[in-house]
DNA sequence: TCCAAACCTAACGTTGACGTCAACTTTCTG
DNA sequence: CAGAAAGTTGACGTCAACGTTAGGTTTGGA
């Protein structure tokens, strides 16, 4: 039922629509980050709208927040368990406990994050103030360029 | 004249302040990140206040924008080139032009390391929404625990 | 004075995140 | 239906940022 094909992406798109390599992809699965939807008969890999946006945030956690790769995985194995419990939910098999216990672990792992996003945050801040100041001096030496104290 | 003795670190009380390696130490030296302010007699490297205070920046350069050490190298070298012309022009050795050329160089510096900032606060931030989402509904589904829609 | 802890230089090893090449096979395009 | 372009697996190469080991020297404390 549903015979809808689900609109895949060859591997030239995704790089393309990325900027990444055919390579980063293949590493990207070889560590189990990511799996392709499918194979043409042929083998060619072939990737869902959801795999990709999984390989643009992936891109995202490792450039802006410096994350490791394994440390990565970590993350959307712990994104993926819920997942799979809102469907064994749908599907009426949620014993309330491991329901509630996969919850729990989750919040963890979220709370965890978001501390080290925070930190991060923090840290940019004071950066960037920092170099405000310096911008605002050289600017007023260039400005008022007659004989002040440096 | 002023024989007050400058207050220099060893590498154990550096890297324990810092919790880095000697190694690490010695390898910013090798790419010459920074130079120790002295040696001792047995050469034993020593290090001035500055200089801490340096590899503490090179270190937030590092981990929180995730830099790598030989930009940094440009942006300290920068750093120092204005120190110099603060320094010519406390000696009244500063032509006006090429015054004005170290500081319009150090100016489009600043204002690309600043513009490099806001683009990681801006994708932290975007991040750090995308967390906080999942977080509420966690929280939700812990709270109001009785079988609402996934 | 003696000795363990800290430090030195020099060199090779490791790890993460890919790059690159070889030798094919599949797929698209004229 | 040919030939170029894209893709496949497998393996080795690379680069940054250190880690580690070897073989000595210096230093600070009992």
């Amino acid at each position: 039922m549903d015979g809808q094909a689900p609109n895949l992406w060859t591997v030239e798109q995704v790089v393309k629509h990325l900027g990444i390599t055919p390579r980063t992809l293949r590493y990207y699965e070889e560590l189990g980050l990511i799996t392709p939807a499918a194979r043409t008969p042929g083998g060619h890999r072939l990737y869902d709208e959801a795999t990709v946006a999984e390989v643009a945030h992936i891109l995202r956690l490792k450039d802006t927040l410096g994350f490791p790769l394994r440390e990565i995985q970590q993350l959307l194995a712990a994104e993926r368990q819920l997942q799979a419990l809102r469907e064994s939910y749908h599907r009426q098999e949620a014993h309330p406990e491991a329901r509630r216990r996969v919850l729990m672990q989750f919040r963890d792992v979220l709370v965890d994050v978001m501390g080290r996003i925070d930190e991060k945050m923090a840290a940019l801040t004071a950066l960037r103030e920092r170099y405000a100041e310096k911008l605002a001096r050289v600017d007023q030496r260039l400005r008022g360029d007659g004989g002040e104290q440096p």
